[in-house]
DNA sequence: TACATTACTGACTCACCGGTCATTAACTCC
DNA sequence: GGAGTTAATGACCGGTGAGTCAGTAATGTA
């Protein structure tokens, strides 16, 4: 009669499992309030064996952080090179794409949860500039010139302008991690329309030609 | 010869210090990385001293966002009650002056660190949305709706038109806290010029008849 | 000046948590 | 099945910091 061990070793599963907990944990009770051997726990294994797969837990958030976020990089990257046409439309999809990733899926939980502990992890902050940030920004100005060259947009300031593609959306997921589990708020509108209002809105401000109503 | 006494007592004093000196650290460093005794050397105590007026650090966490929050809204409300004239004018200098008060005093980083800390606090994030958030968006909400009354501006949703002049702002504010420190952010234009020219973008596509350029 | 009151102090306790490492047990290969 | 390898374990260590409390000194009062 086998039995089932009492232990397990699956040293490939490991760090995958790892940073789905560490993830799950970071995301529902942030960075400082997590322990290490609560994410330990939710993997399924001991807290030495968290130490086994990652030196330090600072060096478990970077990996968890790099894990989720290079997706989203490499995604928006593609959209980039992709689609010829009217520009106001590829940023109305854009936007779509990135809320539905962000609303449903972990990576955009990741990007508050970067503003949030922002501070403590100085070294995290810089990646996180330098990857995710600048790259958004590049890639969003860029469109913008793209369609103020094109003659579709008028000749806005270009920084002033990828602020406010951001900022709406960056707002809103905030907004939710923060006070989302607090049910006054108002808000009548589900995020996809309320966000859908928002590009409308600034997209008529920004076309040469808006059109009617 | 009568020398300063090497202890001072000064009931009266003590609760404001000790709320100025928490707020200065909890700014500066966060909740969780401030350490009690700092805050009480900081206001010129012992750490068992601020225990006295302070049953612990999460009440005074709370003592200090209310009393800085309290000036916030009486300000947004004398704001409310002023001016007459054309609401995209008046919008702009509202938005000016919260940046003033925000960049340079201490309510707008309050919000910062409510936002950051809403998650550890929920009983506070229900004082805030309710004392804070609620009421601005009412006083944007009626400002927008007056306008649109008017025929100054367009028959725009007014939950996502609210959601636009707010959001820019606060990712601002947000986006300095997190990576203000760190320089490679390509930020070329001052945030008062970056909010002007936010607004003007906005603007546009809000009147009903949008002026030249 | 003597006594009573109490604001104030800071050394101490205690719980917590990140990280370690000697030991254990699962797996491999002969 | 026995010897060797190493993944996994969890008791333990050390640093840290919130909160305590017995004692001290400043102030009020007679």
């Amino acid at each position: 009669m086998s039995t089932a061990p009492v232990r397990q070793r699956r040293k490939d599963a490991r760090p995958q499992e790892l940073l789905d907990a560490a993830l799950a944990l970071f995301v529902e009770k942030g960075f400082a309030a997590t322990r290490s051997e609560e994410i330990a726990a939710r993997a399924g294994v001991a807290k030495g064996t968290l130490y086994r797969y990652y030196p330090s837990k600072d060096e478990l958030f970077k990996a968890m952080v790099r894990e989720n976020l290079s997706v989203h990089i490499a995604e928006s990257a593609a959209q980039a090179a992709q689609y010829e046409g009217a520009i106001a439309d590829l940023l109305t999809q854009m936007m779509r794409a990135w809320w539905a990733k962000v609303g449903h899926g972990n990576a955009g939980v990741v990007c508050t949860l970067m503003m949030v502990e922002a501070r403590h992890f100085p070294e995290l902050a810089r990646f996180y500039v330098d990857e995710v940030i600048t790259p958004s920004k590049m890639l969003i100005g860029g469109l913008v010139e793209r369609g103020i060259r094109s003659g579709e947009f008028r000749p806005v300031p270009l920084e002033a302008t990828v602020h406010m593609l951001i900022a709406p959306m960056m707002h809103m997921l905030l907004h939710e991690h923060s006070f989302g589990d607090l049910d006054g708020c108002g808000q009548t509108m589900s995020p996809e329309d309320l966000l859908d209002a928002q590009l409308a809105l600034l997209l008529h401000g920004l076309l040469a030609a808006p059109q009617g109503t």
